[in-house]
DNA sequence: CTGAAATGTAAAATATACTTGACATGAAGA
DNA sequence: TCTTCATGTCAAGTATATTTTACATTTCAG
């Protein structure tokens, strides 16, 4: 079902936003910290929900986080 | 973990797209469907991948696809 | 040096997305 | 009328995301 695979800004994104910490924007998207840590590590993608929600905690577009690597032609 | 709640544009999106079926959608995109039916009438949000996936398939931004209900302030 | 804060990791459990197979309906055309 | 196509739905199963608990490491202020 994938053929591509997703990258984000978080982690450059969190020091832009005044060195958030993985905490704080866990709480801030209500997830644990442990789902942002796997997020931002690229171990799986997240739900368009919570990539939503990281989006809005940022307050950025979604695609300025989270972007496709592999467009397929 | 949820402030929020999802639209999306999947049936105009289809029929803007020459009357794109839900089939050819899914096969375009590479799941089932059934998975579109659900997706399109709201029933799950989808992954961030495959909602990357019907973006790239219709060839538009993912938030003219999906986009935020309830803005949290 | 010591302790607290931030980060990374891992295993087991739960929730949610997605599949498979099957059936029902309405619209359209032969 | 009969058939085909597009759509909607449901139940049971598999896959993936997320939680919980727990521990290790590094960095930095005191």
């Amino acid at each position: 079902m994938a053929k591509f695979s997703i990258g984000n800004n978080i982690r450059k994104l969190r020091f832009n936003a005044n060195e958030m910490t993985q905490q704080e924007l866990a709480e801030k998207v209500g997830v644990t910290r442990q789902t942002i840590v796997a997020i931002e590590k690229g171990k799986y993608s997240p739900s368009l929900e919570l990539a939503f929600g990281i989006a809005l905690a940022f307050n950025v577009p979604l695609e300025e986080v989270f972007y496709v690597e592999n467009n397929p032609p």
